[in-house]
DNA sequence: TCACGGAATATTTTT
DNA sequence: TATTCCGTGA
């Protein structure tokens, strides 16, 4: 305390004015220096906002900033924040290393894996490339044939994912989460333990692998350890209620020992502990790292007052948590409300009508998010926006990298830097006529029996059936040169060489070799096919495929629909919350667990708390799930029977007000 | 062995 | 909606 205080009147000239831009908690945070300090930030606190003048506010204290390590989820987030501090400061900002757990790890791991025993020319892995040697192994090990449900290997990867993740035995996971599946138990526990196995040879790593090396190496080798936790000396986590036993393990190992470790989350947002997180780091914190500074941000700037009265009354049931209560200075606005609509169509048209009323009174698509439990639950209200031709953006959709056109150029990238790689000669072997999985199997044995790199494919003796198809194959081999050709330049040839593919693969085949254009464009930015391949997997550009088809205009006036959990961080003026009916949200795999009840209703929070101004929770008052088998015809149960002087009541019959949706298509 | 078609299926997923 | 899986015929 003495030596802060010391710091702050030594140096009384700053060049932001911290006292005038935040409120006292929030420069509590800012300004604490040495040792650790937790910062439990409620929904809308300005979050953001205190990480960024924190990492401002130790560069002008003459930190280093090489010395500061911010981690968060997302790369965007971490940009967003150095970009922002740089813009309140100046540009030493930049120089803070920043970034995911993953890309730290990654980048720790590149010049230390072998000090654990590792192939430091691994290659990552994301979970499309995971799912699919696990697919091969499965189909390998005669396990689907035996079986007839056996676990499909999206599954399969969900398993073994939750299993490292919640440091737990793959046995577990499955009598927990999965008990319909204990009669495969020991399928696929060999199939796991198969897994691991390939990767290892294969020099694969996956996204858990990353978080798991990363900890060994500072577990094992103290003088890495030292190195690390001496350079990093002030490290700053962002959402820390998402993060897993692992992380937190991470985090502890670099601390060092004068521990300045500033955590933000709020325990009450954590919504991701079905693939492992632990929204107890949060409350453990303290206890791990005595001395901690604790300090709460309550106030909100996004959300009128009666958004915040219902956010409140929903998370008051919460079992487990820090108690804090949001406020804000905005007391007026209107109030939320429940809308009971007839089935799933009117429950559509209800959204579609209220966004044209919205419109009418100036509010734009663009500020205005429907949001929902699963990805599927919007099919409905897509088909009317369409039919409307209104546009919208889904968001959790369909990621760029994961499409199957960009993932067939990756794969021929990904081979010339490593020829073992199975998961991408599979993938370019099968893009070829008559080539099925068995044929696939002989070409690649017969490539790796050369032990000659990605030249080994020259040798192979084709078939009648295929010889023209692999021809082409090797032609385009031929042509590369990895030392002296730029990765764009390889691009080109791999895009002549696919081209006539995607034609024959996908009618779509037009929207599709735009999108290689588009990867061509970012594949001249990088001089490193390694660093490219693995920017791909662990940084992948943020665009959905229709984002690269649409025109600037139509981009920024688009509907957002989204799943609740990637709406996490964001805000509209208006959120619609559709299918807020029991047993599907919560959803009916929830029921039975209280913890698992208990992250549906925080899910709920993460919603409410999304919107500015208005708010609608919608459902359909009766509904047959034929899952379950069981008629649904309740609200949630986190807002059922909620007074109505916090969430009015309303009701839409069957077909919905629906007078003017000729006209409607020309107004955006 | 491969290609094709149709049926079944689906919680959420920052890496 | 879009994948994935399986059966069938060539």
């Amino acid at each position: 305390m003495a030596e802060q205080l010391s710091l702050t009147n030594d140096r009384k000239e700053y060049q932001i004015a911290y006292e005038q831009d935040l409120n006292a908690s929030q420069l509590e945070a800012v300004i604490h220096t040495k040792g650790p300090m937790l910062v439990i930030a409620g929904a809308g606190s300005g979050k953001t906002r205190t990480l960024t003048y924190r990492v401002a506010r130790l560069v002008e204290e003459g930190i280093s900033p090489a010395s500061i390590l911010l981690l968060t989820f997302t790369r965007k987030a971490a940009d967003e924040m150095l970009k922002r501090a740089s813009e309140l400061l100046d540009r030493r900002c930049e120089k803070v290393s920043g970034g995911t757990f993953h890309s730290f790890a990654h980048t720790i791991l590149r010049e230390h894996a072998s000090h654990v025993g590792y192939n430091p020319r691994f290659v990552v892995i994301d979970r499309p490339d995971a799912e699919s040697l696990i697919g091969m192994l499965r189909k390998e090990m005669g396990l689907s044939a035996a079986h007839r449900s056996f676990p499909r290997k999206k599954t399969l990867a969900n398993i073994f994912s939750k299993a490292i993740n919640k440091t737990m035995p793959v046995e577990d996971v499955i009598f927990d989460d999965y008990p319909h599946f204990s009669a495969y138990l020991e399928g696929i526990q060999s199939l796991h333990s198969e897994y691991s196995k390939r990767k290892v040879q294969h020099a694969f790593f996956d996204f858990d692998d990353l978080l798991i090396y990363l900890r060994r190496l500072l577990q094992e080798d103290s003088e890495v350890r030292e190195k690390l936790s001496e350079k990093y000396h002030y490290m700053l986590v962002d959402e820390y209620q998402d993060t897993n036993q692992m992380q937190s393990d991470i985090i502890c190992l670099l601390a060092g020992k004068d521990k300045n470790v500033m955590v933000v989350g709020d325990d009450s947002q954590s919504i991701y502990a079905f693939r492992g997180a632990n929204f107890k780091n949060i409350i453990n914190f303290p206890e791990l790292f005595p001395g901690t500074r604790i300090i709460r941000l309550e106030e909100n700037y996004r959300s009128v007052q009666p958004i915040l009265d219902l956010a409140n009354v929903i998370i008051e049931s919460a079992r487990e948590k820090y108690t804090k209560t949001l406020f804000t200075k905005n007391s007026s606005g209107t109030q939320p409300v429940l809308v009971s609509a007839g089935d799933e169509n009117s429950q559509s048209r209800f959204i579609v009508d209220k966004i044209r009323s919205l419109g009418n009174q100036g509010v734009s698509l663009d500020e205005i998010a429907v949001l929902f439990r699963a990805g599927f639950h919007s099919f409905d209200l897509e088909i009317e926006l369409s039919k409307l031709t209104i546009p919208f953006v889904k968001v959790g959709g369909f990621k760029f990298m994961e499409a199957a056109h960009i993932k067939d150029v990756l794969a021929h990238l990904r081979v010339i830097l490593n020829p073992y790689d199975r998961i991408s000669w599979y993938r370019i072997l099968l893009l070829l006529e008559k080539i099925g999985p068995t044929t696939a199997e002989r070409i690649y044995e017969a490539i790796q029996e050369k032990n000659s790199g990605y030249s080994g494919v020259f040798d192979v003796q084709p078939k009648k059936a295929f010889a023209a198809g692999l021809d082409r194959l090797k032609d385009f081999f031929r042509k590369i040169d990895p030392i002296t050709h730029s990765v764009a330049r390889i691009g080109g040839d791999i895009l002549e060489y696919y081209r006539p593919l995607l034609k024959e693969k996908f009618d779509d085949h037009p929207k599709r070799a735009k999108d290689l254009e588009q990867l061509l464009t970012i594949m001249a930015r990088y001089d490193n096919l390694e660093r490219f391949l693995t920017d791909m997997a662990l940084e992948p550009p943020n665009v959905s495929i229709e984002d690269t088809f649409l025109t600037e205009q139509s981009k920024d006036s688009r509907l957002t629909l989204s799943t609740i959990h990637s709406a996490k961080g964001l805000e509209w003026h208006t959120v619609f919350i559709i299918w807020a009916l029991d047993g599907r949200f919560p959803s009916s795999h929830a029921l039975e667990k209280t913890e698992d009840l208990e992250e549906e209703l925080r899910l709920m929070y993460v919603a409410a708390t999304r919107a500015k101004e208005n708010l609608f929770i919608v459902y359909p008052m009766s509904f047959y799930d034929r899952n379950i088998g069981m008629m649904l015809n309740r609200p949630s149960r986190f807002v059922d029977g909620i007074s109505e002087q916090i969430l009015e009541k309303q009701f839409v019959g069957r077909g919905g007000a629906h007078l003017f949706m000729d006209d409607f298509s020309d107004r955006y």
